[in-house]
DNA sequence: TTTGGCGGCGCG
DNA sequence: AAAGCGCGCCGCCAAA
């Protein structure tokens, strides 16, 4: 056991200093060792090392690196204390290096953490601290980390994510078992049978698993995997692909059957695994499912980050970047099989990383678990199945769209026979220097906007026609010529992110099967081949449940659990409250009357007479018809429940009246007043008076926080509310953090019933071919039709994995079926009757 | 010739 | 003073 000496007299520091000789904290014996300065004045006092602020940064900083200052033994480069905060001279490093020896030869760390200039100096001899900051530096069998000191933050707060990044380097290192970058791949090329049964034996526990291909759409004319490559601990093992000459087609589809034989047994890890499942299902028939995905489990991590393999493995491995030039990547050569290799290595250990991150939060790690991981096979699946387009329909659509864009130019060209209509600057040029027509607003960049909402409040006869012209343009170049490329087989293979939204809603393109038109002619091409049936399940009014859920808010939870449209009652009560449309509503109460042959009973158990209607009971007439009984009395209604829909989502989320005002002359041509616009909001907040407290709730958490979280425990990081200031950055993500446990739970929701039902059914009766957001579309075989809806609208309305989350709500939820092409199906009722 | 920002617009 | 959230795709246009 190593004994400091009071008395040392080694240097000059001993006459000064009240503690002298003041040696290190921790195990005697341990694998990590952090060496700091000298100790400071509370230090010296204490008598006691590393006790004073810049400590307690630095046992912060370690844990949140994931390193326990308990694990490691913490000492200084100089143990006496220099007079008036002065650093230690050479000197005096010098004549205490013999202390920092023996505190090495009795711990024996594996890992030195260097703190500022002097342990530096002491340790490896070197001097210059920005420089060598951050790079591990391997001596005498132990691996040092220099860093900036803890005081040099403490004056230097910019420099803290440097130091940050710095520890978790270190904590790489300390996990790794080495510097990552030095360690040197060991990749084999699988060029003769005793390679590829040696590759076989090696597969096994964690395997990373990676192609390289000719592009990114695998059933592009001449799509063709380049490599097929595997990572273990020991090797990265790359198989030449279809384009090389090295293995016939039936050599590599026996060896391709045998190693999926062989991955049974396996712990696969993939980055971005949807891709390559995708790539070996079209390409070799084969479903090879991962257990880790590195790059949704960083998405989990941190959503507002890049996801990137090579991003990621020079973030947290200190990898080098190993890029290739693209042609390199498309053709095989020793160069790409290197950087195959590369991706190989940097997968496996992302994924150790990113594992141990994960365990630090279960709650996400559950995520990731139960419905991240299940959901890459469920989309391969969706994607290699795809959305059936009815082709000729698509063709009529084309030629009817072109006939209108037609008749829309021949219009136009009466005003401007030589503009560009589809630029906008053009368009401007003609409408207000030309034809001298007022500028109405102006966009973002400073240009004269000619959007849909200036060129609806403009009254000249080349408006109406610049209207049609934008809407058949849009559909056209979008949904029918954009769609062409992507078709194969009468078939589109959309690509669904599951990391393409920081709330965790799924993003989808090439092309987005989530933005198609709801106008019938373009989105019922979208429907099943003969013998089966498109089916469309959508939770209903989820966000509001939802929000009904996590606010707590009393009247929105009563309607709820009353089978009362929400939406529509919020239309009902701002009609009530404003005493507007006395007449429509009497008049289509009492039609309802009639209609139910005589007295009806509402909520209130009144029972009320046609001839002695009253207003107020009216008003709750009209609020029990719901809004499709009052819509087929009075067309009119329709409309006012979606305007009162979108009242309900902006007001929810921290709309202002100013923008509901533009809302209502946008999309119903009403001009509000200020005042009228104000007591709107003012109205919905008395009608749920419990949103106030919840926003308040979500506002105060996310400033303090700095993320909030949704039911299921995945998380929302949102830094810029931890702002002193008031600042718009903070505001902004105040209201995300109320919109954002909301709509990421609603979509959680969702692929719980997506996930549930998938298991409950085969691929001969059923296949999901995407989701868009609260909705699920599936094809189902004819003759399964009614069984499936049924179940589906059960499990969407309580999936089973909620109870794994420990999830319970008191809101009911529902979901609605549409049967029959997309955007034209009939529910379960009248598809059975027909 | 390619890239990125912008305006505009489709969806939940 | 200013205040819904979340996306992708099209074409234009200027810069590289």
């Amino acid at each position: 056991m190593l004994r400091r000496d009071p008395k040392c007299t080694l240097c000059k520091l001993h006459s000064t200093a009240k503690t002298v000789c003041l040696l290190g904290t921790g195990p005697s014996r341990c694998d990590v060792m952090v060496i700091g300065e000298a100790p400071g004045r509370y230090e010296d006092e204490k008598g006691q090392a590393f006790v004073g602020q810049a400590g307690r940064l630095l046992t912060d900083s370690l844990e949140r690196a994931g390193i326990n200052r308990e694990d490691c033994y913490i000492t200084n480069a100089v143990n006496c204390r220099p007079p008036d905060n002065r650093t230690p001279t050479k000197a005096e490093i010098r004549a205490c290096k013999k202390w920092l020896e023996y505190q090495i030869a009795m711990v024996k760390p594996k890992y030195v953490l260097l703190l500022g200039n002097v342990p530096l100096l002491a340790a490896l001899g070197t001097t210059g601290i920005r420089k060598a900051r951050g790079k591990p530096v391997e001596k005498d069998g132990i691996i040092y980390l220099p860093t900036y000191h803890p005081a040099y933050i403490l004056r230097e707060p910019g420099q803290a994510a440097i130091f940050e990044l710095d520890l978790a380097t270190f904590h790489k290192i300390i996990d790794f078992g080495g510097i990552p970058e030095e360690r040197e791949l060991d990749y084999i090329i699988v060029d003769n049978d005793q390679r590829f049964e040696a590759m076989l034996k090696d597969l096994r526990g964690a395997v990373s698993s990676d192609l390289e291909t000719t592009g990114l759409y695998p059933w592009a004319e001449g799509s063709r995997i380049v490599s097929i490559g595997f990572g273990t601990p020991r090797h990265q093992w790359i198989i030449p692909g279809e384009t090389t000459s090295q293995w016939t087609r039936k050599q590599l589809e026996e060896m391709v059957e045998r190693i999926t034989e062989r991955l049974d047994g396996c712990y696969l890890v993939g980055h971005n695994w949807k891709f390559d499942a995708l790539w070996m299902r079209v390409r070799f028939g084969v479903e090879w499912v991962a257990q880790f995905d590195t790059m949704l489990a960083h998405f989990l991590l941190d959503e507002n980050d890049q996801h990137g393999l090579k991003y990621l493995a020079q973030k947290f491995l200190g990898a080098p970047d190993w890029d290739v030039s693209k042609d390199v990547k498309m053709g095989w050569s020793p160069k790409m099989a290197k950087y195959h290799a590369h991706d190989l290595f940097y997968t496996l250990r992302l994924k150790q990383y990113f594992a141990k991150r994960l365990a630090l939060d279960p709650e996400v790690k559950r995520v990731f678990e139960k419905i991240m991981m299940p959901c890459v096979e469920l989309f391969t699946n969706a994607e290699f199945r795809g959305v059936y387009i009815d082709t000729p329909k698509m063709d009529e659509a084309e030629a009817y769209l072109r006939n209108e864009l037609e008749t829309a130019r021949k219009e136009l060209v009466k005003w401007g026979p030589d503009i560009n209509w589809r630029s906008a600057k053009q368009v401007a040029e003609l409408l207000f220097d030309r034809l001298e027509i007022e500028v109405i607003e102006m966009t973002k960049g400073g240009g004269r906007s000619v959007s849909e909402s200036v060129i609806k409040r403009i009254d000249h006869p080349v408006a109406s026609a610049m209207l049609k012209y934008r809407a058949a343009d849009k559909q056209l170049s979008s949904f029918i010529e954009g769609w062409k490329p992507f078709l194969v087989n009468s078939r589109l293979h959309p690509s669904f992110k599951l990391h393409g939204t920081v709330t965790g809603r799924l993003s989808c393109e090439h092309p987005n099967l989530q933005q198609v038109p709801r106008d019938k002619r373009i989105r019922s091409l979208i429907t099943a081949p003969p013998g089966w049936t498109l089916l469309e399940c959508d939770l209903s009014q989820i966000e509001l449940r939802i929000a009904a859920e996590l606010s707590g808010e009393r009247n929105m939870i009563y309607a709820f659990t009353h089978g009362i449209d929400v939406h529509w009652l919020t239309a009902i009560r701002e009609i009530a409250r404003g005493g507007g449309l006395v007449h429509e509503v009497m008049t289509t109460a009492k039609k309802y009357i009639e209609l139910k042959q005589g007295a009806v009973t509402y909520i209130t158990k009144n029972k009320v007479d046609a001839s002695k209607l009253n207003y107020g009971d009216a008003i709750q007439i009209m609020l029990e018809m719901g809004p499709d009984n009052a819509a087929s009395l009075l067309e009119d209604w329709k409309e006012l429940r979606k305007k009162a829909k979108a009242v309900n989502f902006g007001y929810l989320y921290g709309m202002w009246w100013k923008k509901f005002k533009i809302y209502a002359r946008d999309n119903y041509g009403v001009n509000v007043s200020d005042e009228q616009a104000a007591d709107s909001r003012k109205a919905f907040f008395e009608n749920y008076p419990d949103l106030p407290a919840w926003h308040d709730r979500q506002r105060k958490f996310v400033r303090a926080e700095g993320y909030v979280r949704t039911l299921s425990g995945r998380k929302r990081r949102l830094p810029q509310a931890m702002s002193r200031d008031n600042t718009l950055e903070r505001q902004e993500a105040e209201r995300q953090a109320i919109n954002s446990p909301v709509q990421s739970f609603a979509n959680e929701l969702n692929l719980m019933a997506a996930l549930q039902v998938r298991e409950e059914y085969p691929r001969n009766v059923l296949h999901i071919v995407g989701t868009v957001h609260d909705a699920i579309l599936f094809e189902v075989r004819d003759d399964y039709v009614e069984r499936v809806t049924r179940r589906v609208l059960e499990v969407m309305s309580g999936p089973r994995l909620l109870k794994d989350f420990e999830i319970e709500m008191s809101v009911p939820i529902e979901a609605e079926a549409k049967i029959g092409p997309w955007g034209s199906g009939k529910d379960l009722h009248k598809w059975l009757s027909q």
